[in-house]
DNA sequence: TAGGCCATCTGGTCCT
DNA sequence: AGGACCAGATGGCCTA
């Protein structure tokens, strides 16, 4: 099996690794940024509310990063992990392996660029909203991946509602011109064709006027976005 | 004790 | 050739 079909068999058996989370609970992940994200992922007890101040319950765990020692490249391979150097020159009859030092200086290289890795992820961590409290447990790293996509997903959400507050303002509402102004530059970086338009989101015209509500275009009114 | 998560080692592949 | 990237294997730590 070459790397590439390594890959994918990997990445084929990559959900069933996670046997604590369903699949169908990840396919819900993409959509909402909630609970269901933590009772999925460590069961319904760590859930808590998203917008809260405990979204996790992780009890406390000290940073797989202290299990890690400093970056030592003489780092022997018994360390951690088998090596399949132990057996070196014991004739296994396969093609000739690198020199030592060299194999030392691949493996010290990895293990910076897993470092380097794990440090973009806690770069990740520490942006995005759940309980950073020593008492709460580090998220895993597929909870900050997941966890990050789904908070840009309600970010933009956001701001599309943002977007269609400010075209509801701007039409036949009396808006200062220094706030519309203002308004309009804060969203300036956010071009429409940038955003993520949400499946099942369509944004209405905002010349459709509610039916229950005239006054009031249909696209803003959650009587008539709440309609089939 | 089983399962989850992680760090590390390792060999293969691709790129510069 | 050397470095980056990737994924499998392995073993340690922690929690339920």
């Amino acid at each position: 099996m070459n790397c590439r079909e390594q890959s994918a068999h990997r990445a084929a058996q990559g959900m069933s690794d996670m046997k604590s989370v369903p699949s169908d609970a990840y396919m819900s992940l993409a959509q909402s940024y909630g609970p269901t994200f933590y009772g999925a992922l460590r069961g319904a007890d760590s859930a808590r509310d998203f917008a809260g101040n405990s979204v996790l319950d992780f009890n406390s765990r000290d940073s797989s990063d202290d299990q890690t020692g400093e970056d030592d490249d003489s780092l022997e391979p018994s360390a951690k992990g088998g090596s399949q150097y132990d057996n070196e020159g014991k004739g296994s009859g396969k093609k000739p392996r690198e020199p030592r030092s060299l194999r030392l200086s691949i493996n010290a290289r990895e293990r910076r660029r897993m470092h380097d890795l794990n440090d973009a992820l806690d770069g990740l961590r520490s942006v995005i909203p759940y309980a950073h409290s020593p008492s709460v447990r580090k998220l895993s790293k597929i909870a900050t991946l997941l966890l990050a996509k789904n908070y840009i997903l309600m970010q933009a959400q956001a701001l599309e509602e943002m977007r269609r507050l400010v075209a509801y303002l701007n039409q036949g509402q009396t808006l200062s011109s220094s706030m519309t102004s203002s308004l309009n530059s804060t969203l300036a970086p956010f071009g429409q064709s940038s955003v993520y338009t949400y499946p099942g989101t369509t944004v209405a015209s905002t010349n459709e006027k509610c039916t229950a509500f005239p006054a009031a275009p249909s696209n803003i009114c959650k009587h008539c976005t709440d309609k089939p």
